[in-house]
RNA sequence: GGAGAGGUAGCAUAGUCUGGUCUAAUGCGCACGCCUGGAGAGCGUGUACGGUUAAAACCCGUCGCAGGUUCAAAUCCUGUCCUCUCCGCCA
């Protein structure tokens, strides 16, 4: 949520906002409307509320009877404006909160200008493409091959989209969860374990609800929401708390399988574990202070690199331009890590730096020393990676002319082999 | 799931029965000052958050949350969430 003192002040930085995220800027001229009818109806139930509180105190010393009586009188009728009023307020700040509540974040400087996917720039590219001398197979066939994945079971459970990772399979997922939650504690990450459904005020403050609703599942019997990546219970994990500045940075990583109700588009990504309602992640996630969050940015973008590194996967990196980054993030960075067999670069990571954002809406706030106003933390999120994907990476890059796969350095102790056969 | 007790500003407690000197007190903690060679003790001062405002004072709101009664609610009424104890059930 965006400051309504930063709107109001400054309605045309939030405006070119809008218009670099090719978002409308409509509900930005109501949003300032109803800012001026607040304020007028609050200053006019306040000077009311002042006037009852003070002759309420007069009337608990009058002595004469008929005085009294009528200045209760009097103040029964001021009670009756002021619940009027309060009524307008309430309509007023409701159709406030929804509109500003719609209203992404404000982009960086940095963060490049563009109308679509296409305007995100690539960085870099880290290590060449594997070079080989067969035509190397995509996962689904890989994996189901040597009996590690199996799609027909999975839609059986659940439906389309889904399936089942069999021995091999099941523990490489596993070894890798393992082996990057290790590594982030070593990044300085804590490692947490949390609730993988939360209530509606959780998503809100992580940006989520109410403007993706459609894309959460929910239990509408006890109100519980899955949680559609771990970024949404870390963000709240301190919700409402006041910090010291002493405890800042505070540096999470969690694993938790991630559920999203999205809407897929027929015909795309249907083949494989590219993209499904459920799987996997690690992420990692930091609360730091304004002047800070640049450069965890750049750690961040860093420690989810070493994953791939770690891996030895080939990967770019993509700077989103402002059509592109979510909602709540200012500036983002994706790893994309290349897959020979589907013959696609992967989105398996998003780094966001989401400035004081979500801060706002959760309510985190710090003290920089004693005696100091309080200021709203910065928060960051980062994949530390997407399991799906990142198995898909390591399935066809390991991939022997035979079928088999070879397990990475990394993840052999895990996995308990050397080659999935 | 059943019964009971509770939720007050960093922590611990008072206030609730009996509505109005509650403009929420007290202790601890913390910060600053005095004192000291230095520290402690002692003394003094300060110490919730939000809104309003250019900013501040004043002012308004917040005693888990949401409603209601009243001129006036921490206090009375209703609903709800959470915590603890006991019982039941369960991995």
């Amino acid at each position: 949520m965006l400051d309504i003192n930063m709107v109001r002040n400054q309605p045309e930085v939030v405006r070119q906002a809008l218009v670099n995220r090719s978002e409308p800027t409509d509900s930005l001229d109501a949003i300032l409307a109803f800012d001026v009818q607040r304020r007028d109806i609050l200053k006019q139930s306040e000077q009311l509320r002042a006037l009852r509180n003070s002759v309420s105190k007069e009337i608990s010393k009058m002595k004469d009877a008929t005085a009294r009586e009528a200045k209760i009188a009097e103040m029964r009728a001021v009670g009756d404006q002021i619940a009027a009023l309060e009524v307008d307020l309430k309509k007023v700040e409701t159709q406030l909160e929804e509109l500003t509540t719609a209203i992404p974040n404000v982009p960086d400087l940095r963060t490049p200008v563009g109308l679509s996917e296409d305007d995100n720039v690539v960085l870099r590219t880290e290590g060449a493409p594997r070079q080989f001398d067969f035509a190397p197979k995509p996962h689904w066939e890989l994996g189901v091959a040597l009996g590690i994945l199996d799609f027909e079971r999975g839609v059986k459970l659940s439906g389309t989209r889904f399936y089942v990772l069999n021995g091999a399979g099941a523990r490489l997922q596993r070894a890798l969860i393992t082996w990057m939650l290790d590594l982030h504690t070593q990044q300085g990450y804590r490692e947490e374990y949390l609730p993988f459904m939360v209530k509606q005020q959780t998503l809100f403050a992580a940006g989520q609800l109410p403007k993706f609703k459609d894309n959460l599942y929910h239990d509408v019997e006890e109100d519980f929401w899955m949680v559609p990546t771990a970024e949404v219970p870390l963000t709240n994990l301190h919700g409402g708390e006041i910090l010291s500045a002493d405890q800042l940075p505070l540096h999470y990583c969690a694993y938790t399988p991630c559920f999203r109700r999205e809407k897929m588009k027929a015909g795309s990504d249907v083949r494989g574990i590219k993209r499904g309602h459920q799987f996997d992640k690690v992420e990692m996630y930091m609360f730091c202070t304004p002047e800070s969050s640049d450069a965890e940015l750049e750690k961040m973008l860093a420690d989810a690199e070493a994953v791939c590194k770690g891996l030895g996967l080939t990967y770019r990196v993509k700077q989103l331009c402002t059509s592109d980054i979510g909602f709540s993030a200012r500036m983002t960075y994706d790893l994309e890590v290349w897959a020979p067999g589907c013959g696609e670069w992967l989105e398996v990571s998003s780094v966001s730096n989401c400035g004081d954002f979500q801060a706002r809406r959760a309510n985190i706030k710090y003290r920089r020393e004693t005696g100091a106003k309080v200021e709203l933390v910065h928060t960051l999120n980062g994949s530390g990676l997407a399991l799906p994907r990142t198995m898909i990476a390591v399935m066809e890059n390991y991939q022997q002319v035979d079928g088999s796969i070879v397990v990475p350095d990394v993840l052999r102790a895990f996995v308990g082999m050397d080659v999935i056969r």
